[in-house]
DNA sequence: TATGAATGAGAGTTCATTCAT
DNA sequence: GATGAATGAACTCTCATTCAT
């Protein structure tokens, strides 16, 4: 069953989320997993492979999330508004995602090649609305992954402090925060 | 001597830096050093003793080199400036230390008592600074940490692409980030 | 169907002697004999039980082109000459299989009565040469197993050296190996 | 101390000789060395380096023990006849040494050029002996290495099957087998 | 104090074997 | 009979830590 192979992903994310990334061993992911160690060699050729599958299967899921009820027809700000929440809410929701994420892209695995990628693979969606926003003369003159960086990227970090209890959040400093990012992309 | 404890710290700085987090061992931490392995366990507990030491060290760096030149009397976007640039350039010609960094600050070492008292202890004087622009009512209504973070923060992860090249920087560019990040910050 | 058992004992035999004794893994066999890993187990007790069972089957080959061409009509130097010619150039023919030949006969497979065993059911006429041969006083006055070996046995170690580029073998050379072989055994 | 390298080697060789190459395992040899298992990697890079080792001190100790007493002053027969016996009685009493070393010959560690190398560092006297008897025309006309290889070679096969019970061997029978060791050698 | 040889737990990985289907 | 996913013990090798000197 794929069941397992989800099962071991999970594990591994979990594990690199919490104890980082060399404490993540294949050991301790099989039981995590519920799985025997060399089960998990069936489903990935080795540790590189299944922290590769990792990243892309979160990827995949993170593009899903952000761009779900994100309606081209409707204005720019709500359309960035609903980009935003979608993304706040899911790296709240998915705390381990973002502390495997960065742990991910500092390692040795990480390539710019792969990642450029898989931005086209995933995220075209959201470049072409930054994209778009420069092109009409709202947003300023930078490239479109500048834009979208200065928009949203901020959020990982920010939603991995509050996860760890450093940073107090509430609606009232949220909609303060959508509200720098809106007027950090906007031109003067 | 304490000579030997300083050897120490730098081989570990350097390795993590050249090596990445998990490419740093003791026996080679000892060999750079020119010292016995041993010998590292007269001056620190442990391996995650000798790490947190590096890191105290590193964010000591850091401060100094943020707060060079930053003149509290000057006009309060000229401080901005100075704190942006100086940051920027730090990162720039330090890549390796953000990517140490975010490994740390997932690592089971890290934990939030000691990094509000590291905080605390080095970087006061920035936070000074946005709490200040705060209460003249220039800075958004938000925790200072939370200006800063806005502010500076992503410059991390803005430098860290551009070192793997993922990002073209230019002049241009810089100009346009930096008005972006002090626009995120000002009130309404 | 024993269709499958060949299939395996040929995968397993292909395998030895490509890739070596330890090279040869069940996984791997079932692979090349296009049959699940499971089914070998319907077959062969064990891994050990393949083994075996490749060897038996090894022996017969050899015994068989040993004694092709030899008749008992024939003048004594001539059986020799002929069984000297086959041995050579099935070893020349066949170099792998010596390789995997040291390594059972070390192994704790290798037992000595299962060995006598074989040489009974498959040699004997090649025994029954020498042992004519010492009987008539022609051959030195040694049992048959040592008459053999003193005639043949350097062959294997010899052409394995060749396989392997260490020696270097013309038909000059062979005449005077030959020979030699002849010589050794000959009464004085 | 030295005397660890000594047990690591020893171990090893007796291991392979008894349980088969495959069947030595770094954590074997530790054990029987009564080291633990890091240790036999301070002494030896990897398993192939130790094998390597074990290889070339092997053939140290032969070469010095077939030489003993061998005097180039002495008629032919007579310093052919104190290597011969040279080489029986070192594979009598060494039994692992043969078993471990066909081994190690049919592994793929083992190269023509590193052979050829330890030929020269170790053999060297021993085929400047058949290089006299040749060049004396009391020899066959064959490279001294293939001379020395029909006269002692199948010594290391025939003490392996001793060793291991195939074969019964007594003074008279080993005068034998020497006069015919002789006699493929000499020219006819 | 300082050393560095020695340790042994644990890392990633393989593979003979089993068993539910 | 046949399958092949799953197992887990055992493999080679690393490395944080200790301790006799």
């Amino acid at each position: 069953m794929t069941n397992k192979r989800e099962r071991i992903l999970n594990a591994a994310e979990h594990l690199i989320a919490h104890k980082g990334f060399q404490g993540m061993s294949m050991q301790q992911v099989a039981k995590e997993a519920e799985v025997a160690a060399g089960t998990i060699y069936r489903y990935f050729k080795d540790k590189e492979s299944l922290l590769r599958c990792v990243h892309e299967e979160r990827l995949q899921e993170v593009s899903l999330a952000l761009l779900e009820g994100v309606d081209t027809q409707n204005p720019c700000f709500e359309q960035f508004r609903v980009l935003w929440q979608n993304c706040l809410h899911y790296l709240l929701s998915n705390a381990d995602c973002l502390l495997y994420r960065v742990q991910y892209e500092a390692s040795p695995l990480f390539t710019r090649e792969e990642e450029k990628c898989m931005d086209e693979r995933y995220f075209k969606p959201v470049f072409e609305f930054f994209e778009r926003g420069r092109e009409t003369g709202l947003f300023r003159d930078l490239p479109s992954d500048l834009l979208g960086f200065l928009a949203m990227e901020s959020l990982m970090l920010l939603t991995q402090r509050h996860t760890r209890g450093c940073i107090q959040l509430n609606d009232a400093i949220l909609d303060e925060l959508m509200d720098a990012a809106w007027n950090s992309i906007l031109k003067r």
